[in-house]
DNA sequence: TATGAATGAGCTTTCATTCAT
DNA sequence: AATGAATGAAAGCTCATTCAT
């Protein structure tokens, strides 16, 4: 699950398991304070402070500020990648799964706002340039976003309808991430959640090939 | 209305031509700059010396970092508007006008397709905090885009068509900030201008009600 | 009388007296920017507007920043001196010199509150270490204020008091530098002016030998 | 009251200590460059250089250059005035507090020929608007030698004499700065503290009212 | 002669990172 | 293992001075 833990609980002493509490402990104080003003805006002293920390504690546990910030990004976006996987395995109908997917996307945005903006900044140059494992983990998690839809949309067309499969994940995607967008700036007239079945009507409403 | 707009140069004199000219150098450097590496990034030495400027000259032209960077953005986004208003205004129907409109956004997209991120970088916390007027600025051009995509959706009721206006105008948005984004990610498998008819198909097919 | 006027005024041209009155426009705007907030927080660029001229026209009349501060202060103490000088030679007894310089002081003080400052802001370093010549002119403008008490007090002696001149001269002046000090900022209870006869009468009351 | 008293050992781990310590030394290296070039010509990077600390230690002691400043002259009045109290609250008589106030003040001058200087320095501008909370406090002391002067001069009518207590107590200062200002400017005759007995006898002599 | 746009050295301040304890 | 004092490079910004017009 977490990248950094010991795949077989069994053997994880004391000490590993404490080492992994205090881990999470310091990503959990970093995504507070990376979340309140982006990356630029947050310095290691507040992070520290924010986990009650020293500072040089923080560098036990990760390599710079930059290796914090892709940890905090991942671990939140395979969190949620990981409870979509979980919930899409528990149906096989693709007009479930695309319900689902809609209604699990849709509750994130409204359960955490700033996630939206966390993971925009990753598209931002320190991170491209320096850290690029980051952006190319992000892409392939973006990607498996795509693919799921794309393989909902294919079994759709396997029912009669036309979807383009490529350009449907894509705008189902865009749609979403516009709601969360337009939401996350208080341009939204109603909220997240609301906009489910709108959603879902206008991919399935009329698409029928009859 | 448009801030960069004072190119009547009959009533200007030569002084004013050459003060504008430098600007608008200072600000293509500052946009090459920005767009390279994003605001935080870019440094004041940088952009001077791209623009073959000293520093100090760049705060003769502009009051400090934030608000060069908020021209650059204005400026690019300004200048799109004004395309799409002007493209816009050649046509009543609203098929013809939703063509169009996605016609000129995926243009964009294609030569420059910085822009995206440029805009992106817009919602980051500090420019939020300390330029509010940036945000306000962009959110209005931002609901103007929406409010033409609303128009065409309530022209197209009256023609039988059965869309949820607010939704799809977020939607069609949504759609092609995607395929920009994504392009700008290298992850598209065709161009932008390409998806031009797949994106119309999948707005109209189907869709009237009958 | 002004250093750099020529002599003979009657061979004065028009250019001649043009220049000069640009260069006395130059020091009097100099002067209010100097006192609003002193040596270091005024800007060539602020005595430049304030005198209606280019920052360029400045460095015609002056070298530099220093060399105009120099100037605006000496005019100023000269003024003062040549005032005093003037006054004085009208009287020859010590009792009325000694009454005019107390009135001629405390009243420049009640006209001009700003002189206080101006004056103690020469015994900064930059001035010290850079332009070392105003400070020695200072210093022979304060000399001669001393010694011109010093007579006024070795006159007194020959009348029957006991002062000691050197000491004298120093708490004369020291007292009346301390009223203007003390009323500029804000701590005295009277106006200068209000102090002249408290002043003489601590000199001389009972201070005769018998 | 005294911001730098807490020298109680015994409370005070060695941490406690070491950071006074060290806080002094940084204010020691301050008060040389600013005693050297005054507020504006001293940097913080020649402070950190005599200080042998790194330029961002500073900051971690002092909030910025103007609060470094304020300490620096904040502790040495203090510590003049400490001195000063101390002194005269082991005499009650009014002609001894007074010898003790003119030896105290002269002797200091002797010593510290800086002072002066310094002290003058907070008349300046910049200090003034950004920092007033300095100024404040210094007329608060200022206030406080003319007070214990004043009193002293009631005292002394009391016994007879005739001083007007107010004027009195502004002469006492002004001629004791003035002694230091012209010591510092190489203009006396005599080193400062052979002015003692001068200055008591203007003071008293002949005044007494009989 | 008068100008003011252009300059760039130099300032204060911040903060990621290190390392002696 | 945990700390946080110390660091110093690097940033934004200012302004006295110059010089082409």
């Amino acid at each position: 699950m977490n990248r950094n833990s010991n795949h077989n609980s069994q053997t994880q002493g004391r000490k590993e398991r404490e080492w992994e509490l205090r881990r999470q402990e310091i990503l959990d104080a970093a995504q507070k304070i990376f979340e309140k003003g982006g990356y630029f805006n947050a310095t290691m002293a507040q992070i520290a402070s924010e986990a009650e920390f020293g500072v040089g504690t923080l560098y036990q546990f990760f390599p710079n500020k930059q290796g914090l910030f892709a940890e905090v990004i991942l671990r939140e976006v395979e969190s949620f990648m990981q409870g979509l996987r979980d919930l899409l395995s528990t149906r096989s109908l693709w007009q479930e799964q695309l319900k689902l997917f809609v209604e699990y996307k849709l509750t994130w945005v409204d359960k955490r706002p700033e996630f939206q903006r966390l993971v925009m900044e990753i598209f931002y140059a320190p991170i491209h340039d320096v850290a690029p494992q980051i952006i190319d983990e992000f892409k392939e998690l973006h990607m498996e976003n795509l693919q799921i839809l794309q393989d909902i949309f294919i079994q759709a067309n396997k029912d009669g309808y036309t979807f383009d499969p490529d350009l449907m994940s894509i705008a189902t995607m865009g749609t979403l991430n516009a709601i969360a967008s337009d939401w996350y700036m208080g341009l939204l007239k109603k909220a997240p959640i609301e906009y489910i079945s709108g959603v879902l009507n206008g991919i399935l409403g009329g698409k029928r090939d009859v």
